[in-house]
RNA sequence: GUCUGGGUAGCCAAGUGGUAAGGCGUUGGUCUGCAAAACCAAAAAUCGUGGGUUCGAUUCCCACCCUGGACUCCA
């Protein structure tokens, strides 16, 4: 079987393959650091994390890098509004990205390069740019000439002439005081206004445009063409158009074999994104901060979401696709965490049709939606087969074969980043429930004796008096009872 | 205007030239003193509309309707 891509540039699923063979080098945009992140960006490096593990699942060693824009007007702004420096916003919220990524599962790229630690390659790329004629400077800027370049538009599919400047609204085509030569030109180097951040260079003080920093990095790092390039569907153009034009005009290589986008999150349709306001960070999401949904989400319930559509799909956020997500991840951590027989019955052996059933679909341009019914699947007869040998005393699967389908699923979980987690610590020690475990013990026996005596108007009193402090009782065969948070 | 996606059961969502995975929800059953959980079973989709190609289309082509994204902030 092949992997297959789908591939922006083409605009077609292509065969997957390496410039190395089992080697791959992957370059995914990064985050601007000047907020916290949202579920938009988790779905994005949720979709890339995916990636990265299937890839290394099939066996090819994989280079990721990442970046993190850490020059930027936005975090400049944020910044002055904090009397702060732009070094001490981004530091924040670059740690602050590391604190949601992980809970989320998502594994560390192999490296995080900033684009602070890169400005000399980046003076580099231009100084080639300027050299080959593909830039030119005005009063301490440098702008790329966008009409040099012949392949201008063959990733996303456009013809200068045919676009509309300002068509987005926030830029003014007539602005006086523009110093390009084509609406469609833009900069690679920005000269300094007072009391911001610059940099030396050979066309004075100042600092990088926004699509340099990607090229110089991806240069620097990875080398003229990478294996595959990610990002959000709405860096297609012009951020990613622009890289191309850079990186390519100066090596005459192609930058990227496989360039990939994946879909925006939605909310009633429309984009979420920090200028709409509609956003929900990861972080309220997963501390019950969101009003729409006042308690804690799984980390893994939201990458169930995430992953229950396809990549390039949009995906539309909602209390009730939230709640779902939960209940299936509930479904798939029930299997993940059941009490198995000894484990040392079965070597490493998985259950060859679901493997090849899960790798069929995740062959299939990541189709995660397909893989994750593989994955159901296992859990419901996992499920199946432990309710069967506690309530019936019966199986229909030896050991070992309960043991293979439990280990087939670890593993392709794994492979989507889905861990088991403990059903009581899911909902996270929560300081504002300090619960006294000895007051609960004791309703709990009082209510034992209750039941024990048929006095159930009691016991049922008992229940809900604990239901309404937020434990939910569970009564187990042989009288027993077990409690959890609610 | 230009470029690019999407419209599949109550909701979410795969997929296919021969009437359609999976999840959530719903209904009935088992279990329980009653619940909950779990398990078993079931119901539920003329696959946006209208044409065309075909023995046959939801799947290919055309038109139309609705809708998302991009057109220099964006994951």
């Amino acid at each position: 079987m092949t992997l297959s891509i789908y591939n922006t540039l083409t605009r077609h699923k292509e065969p997957f393959a390496t410039i190395e063979p089992d080697k791959v080098t992957m370059y995914c945009c990064g985050v601007t650091v000047y907020d916290d992140c949202h579920l938009g960006h988790a779905r994005s490096y949720i979709a890339w994390d995916v990636l990265r593990r299937y890839l290394q699942w099939r066996g090819y060693t994989v280079r990721y890098v990442q970046n993190f824009t850490d020059i930027d007007d936005k975090i400049l702004n944020r910044a002055r509004a904090e009397g702060a420096t732009m070094q001490a916003v981004s530091d924040r919220y670059i740690d602050a990205y590391f604190r949601d990524i992980q809970r989320l599962n998502i594994l560390d790229a192999s490296e995080y390069p900033r684009v602070t630690e890169h400005i000399p390659d980046i003076h580099a790329l231009i100084q080639g740019l300027v050299e080959k004629g593909y830039a030119y400077a005005t009063d301490g800027d440098v702008y790329y000439n966008v009409e040099q370049f012949g392949d201008y538009g063959k990733l996303s599919g456009r013809q200068l002439e045919q676009m509309q400047a300002g068509a987005g609204g926030r830029v003014d085509p007539n602005d006086p005081d523009r110093k390009k030569r084509n609406s469609s030109d833009f900069a690679l180097w920005k000269s300094a206004k007072p009391d911001e951040p610059a940099w030396e260079s050979p066309w004075g003080m100042g600092r990088p445009g926004w699509h340099i920093e990607c090229s110089a990095m991806i240069w620097a790092r990875l080398g003229e063409t990478i294996d595959i390039h990610g990002g959000g569907g709405d860096l297609v153009f012009p951020h990613h158009e622009n890289e191309i034009a850079q990186s390519e005009a100066l090596t005459g290589q192609p930058l990227a074999r496989y360039w990939m986008h994946n879909g925006m999150v939605t909310v009633g349709g429309e984009k979420m994104s920090k200028s709409l306001g509609n956003f929900t960070t990861i972080q309220a999401l997963l501390d019950g901060q969101w009003p729409d949904y006042p308690q804690p989400v799984a980390p893994m319930a939201i990458r169930l979401f995430v992953l229950q559509a396809h990549y390039r799909k949009p995906l539309d956020f909602t209390p009730m696709a939230i709640a779902a997500a939960e209940k299936g991840w509930h479904t798939l951590n029930s299997a993940l965490t059941a009490e198995l027989p000894s484990h040392e019955l079965s070597g490493n052996t998985l259950e060859a049709e679901s493997v090849q059933r899960f790798q069929a679909a995740m062959d299939d341009d990541l189709n995660t939606a397909a893989a994750l019914a593989v994955l159901f699947e296992l859990a419901k007869s996992i499920q199946r087969e432990v309710n069967r040998r506690t309530h019936q005393s019966t199986r229909q699967l030896s050991d070992p074969q309960l043991i293979t389908t439990w280990q087939t699923l670890s593993q392709l979980a794994s492979v989507l980043g889905l861990e088991a987690q403990p059903e009581s610590t899911a909902s996270s020690p929560d300081s504002s429930l300090d619960l006294d475990v000895a007051w609960v013990e004791t309703l709990l026996h009082q209510r034992q004796a209750a039941r024990q005596e048929k006095h159930y108007a009691e016991s049922d009193r008992i229940r809900d008096e604990l239901q309404a402090a937020g434990i939910t009782v569970v009564d187990l065969p042989g009288g027993k009872a077990e409690w959890h948070r609610s």
